[in-house]
DNA sequence: ATGCTTATGTACGGTATCGTACTATAAAAA
DNA sequence: TTTTTATAGTACGATACCGTACATAAGCAT
């Protein structure tokens, strides 16, 4: 039996739905604590559940032959894990997995695919949604190809640090580099640049931003360009 | 006043509607002849028309502010240039530019939208549609992080094959490379080893495909795997 | 044919990143 | 405390690709 909420729900999406459609989904609503590394999903299994991150950030990933692994998207707050489901393949082939621990709501594939079907808020928000997500992808697709990796690196931390909505991110940098497909010790030599500028501090799986400002200077446009892509299509600040 | 289509219909969304559905549209369709090089919207716009191909292949492409390009997806007959539109953005940061030349069937936003709308076939196939173009872009930003230029070519070919149904494909290598993002000259060296391999032969704007087996065992693992996706969500060919 | 334009071939120093290995240090465990 | 483990720093040859420049050649127009 799904447990009452019990803490507020900072998610924006179901922040923002009208009381009554709220209601369809509340009795199906099941608060979860995520931890860090946790996998949701492994890539084509078939989604069960999807989740509305409320601190939490969840990365989804591409996972090559070879083992090597790139981030595709990241989703926070302001977003939801499972969008296979309303968009009807159910699966993907990608891994979605925990990169920064925290609270989410986990709601049954089922529930929400009914909800979707409806001509309400929820509808139009995920479509929404879904068009971000795609713009945050095919950015990614584009800086990867174009841009180094201290700009990657600045562009990356920026994001997480709007879908956590903190300064304070517990992230090694063995984990970072897996996100952006690169050596760790790629990541170890872009983030010393980084922290050598005043721009971040970090020492053993906690990383601080202490200039958000200087950050958005050093990272390429694609932090930007996403950003207000976000804000246009939803009215959230994320990248 | 929209034409009637004389010619017949292989976009294969268009022709996997029910005769109900298609009549839906029909009175606004209108056949047209893309050429290539045609830019069909650019970032920002607002998005009037959309496009199914019915032989011709148009890219979807970052533009960054260096003027580098990116291609970060390929629409053929399998799909359709627009969705925006029914995801509710009305625009994308992208560029949608013909590689290929051929014909298209056009559509007006308002009428796609509108039946979009309803509970129908079109609607399951879009967003299935939707799903299939998210994993392409999402692989392709793998890719690019992950794998070389000769082996992205490779891949690039056969999808483009698979979006004009054709071993002939009219292309430069100065474009080749604006969708690669990469020099055109890297994409002389690559195609010279392709074509050394006996797997392709070019010359002046001109690519056939001579070895399409071979040509797919050179290209990276990106290829088969967004193939399959298509063919599960849609039933289609298409990489 | 002749010249012009477009497409392709090639070269070469420079740079980012790889692959790998080894070291250093902080935190946790014994 | 001592030992172990996780995390981060550094080094260095190898390599893919960049940036650029120039040469060659095919097709087109005259």
């Amino acid at each position: 039996m799904p447990e009452k909420i019990e803490s507020p729900i900072t998610n924006q999406i179901l922040s923002a739905l009208p009381e009554s459609e709220y209601q369809n989904l509340a009795l199906y609503l099941e608060e979860v604590s995520l931890y860090s590394g946790q996998v949701l999903q492994e890539p084509g299994e078939l989604i069960r559940e999807v989740y509305f991150p409320n601190k939490a950030m969840i990365s989804l990933v591409s996972i090559m032959s070879d083992g090597s692994t790139t981030e595709i998207g990241l989703v926070g707050n302001e977003g939801v894990v499972g969008l296979p489901v309303i968009l009807g393949g159910n699966s993907t082939p990608s891994r979605f997995i925990v990169q920064v621990p925290g609270s989410a709501v986990k709601l049954p594939a089922k529930i929400f695919f009914q909800e979707f079907q409806n001509l309400g808020k929820l509808r139009k928000l995920l479509l929404l949604y879904t068009q971000a997500l795609l713009t945050q992808v095919s950015q990614s697709a584009a800086c990867n190809r174009q841009h180094r990796i201290d700009k990657r690196l600045a562009r990356w931390l920026l994001s997480v640090q709007d879908c956590v909505l903190s300064d304070e991110l517990p992230l090694t940098q063995e984990f970072i580099a897996d996100m952006l497909g690169t050596r760790r010790s790629g990541v170890t030599t872009a983030a010393g640049m980084l922290q050598k500028a005043g721009l971040i501090r970090y020492s053993r799986g906690n990383i601080t931003i202490l200039d958000q400002e200087g950050l958005e200077a050093t990272a390429c446009e694609c932090y930007r360009l996403v950003q207000n892509e976000f804000i246009r299509l939803l009215g959230s600040r994320r990248g």
